[in-house]
DNA sequence: CTGTAGTTTCCTGGTT
DNA sequence: TAACCAGGAAACTACA
């Protein structure tokens, strides 16, 4: 994945730049300086908007917040700036990005369409780490919302062993199928033996409220509503 | 330290 | 009768 980065795709159209030239090189930031990002900073100004400065700390922002490894990103070819990256296809985007293009190519989309809300699914990302010896925390990514652990369990039949099951893969209907080991996996997840189904049960129907689900009037089954996302197939 | 989001816990009452 | 569902109320926790 370490190509030429002369070849005529590289995005910086201004420059040549070394391909181990590090973040803080092409950024002129100094890590404590980016230690005062946060989420919100990434959602507050579109992606188009940012500034060739704001994409190499993106990038560093990233591997930061989700443990990737830095240096299987060559940051020189992200000395753009956001409406060019914005304006990359997928293809130039995997090909600039390395090992974790799909990744990281995955979280700017979800910046560009919701915000700060990132899709954990493996399947969907279809990453692996056959490629590099880094790790990637995938499962362990923003999906600490009760609804998307859900989303995220319906989306992995190897983890869900059952538990929960689609009745309407299309429309976002899905029934609880063993209500006691889902509360469990829940309760594993935030630490929690206390955790039962009725707890959990009161929390899901909170989301009718915000449109994440939406009711259905059969015991254990529930819907995604219009601002559940992630879950639909085919779709990002 | 203050406010908010997202639960967690508990509860009363109704339904399957 | 057990297991669920509907929400109100209040406590709790992480984060901005």
């Amino acid at each position: 994945m370490l190509e030429s980065v002369t070849q005529s795709m590289c995005l910086s159209n201004t420059m040549v730049c070394d391909p181990l030239m590090s973040w803080t090189e092409l950024s002129g930031t100094t890590k404590d300086d980016y230690a005062t990002y946060s989420y919100s900073f990434w959602t507050s100004i579109h992606p188009e908007y940012w500034s060739k400065h704001n994409v190499c700390e993106w990038l560093q922002f990233c591997c930061d917040q989700y443990k990737l490894d830095a240096n299987c990103i060559s940051f020189s070819r992200f000395n753009i700036n956001g409406l060019q990256l914005c304006n990359m296809t997928q293809e130039e985007f995997l090909e600039a990005a390395g090992i974790y293009g799909e990744y990281l190519y995955f979280i700017l989309q979800n910046i560009r369409m919701h915000g700060i809300s990132f899709f954990t699914d493996a399947e969907e990302t279809k990453l692996s780490n056959k490629d590099c010896n880094c790790l990637l925390p995938i499962q362990d990514l923003q999906n600490s919302h009760l609804w998307e652990f859900v989303r995220d369990l319906l989306l992995s039949p190897e983890k869900n062993g059952g538990i929960l099951e689609w009745e309407d893969r299309g429309q976002g209907i899905f029934r609880v199928v063993k209500s006691e080991a889902l509360a469990k996996m829940w309760g594993q997840k935030k630490k929690n033996d206390r955790m039962t189904y009725e707890k959990l049960s009161r929390a899901l129907r909170y989301y009718y409220k915000t449109g994440i689900l939406e009711r259905v009037d059969r015991r254990l089954v529930y819907k995604f509503g219009k601002n559940a996302h992630g879950w639909q197939e085919n779709k990002i």
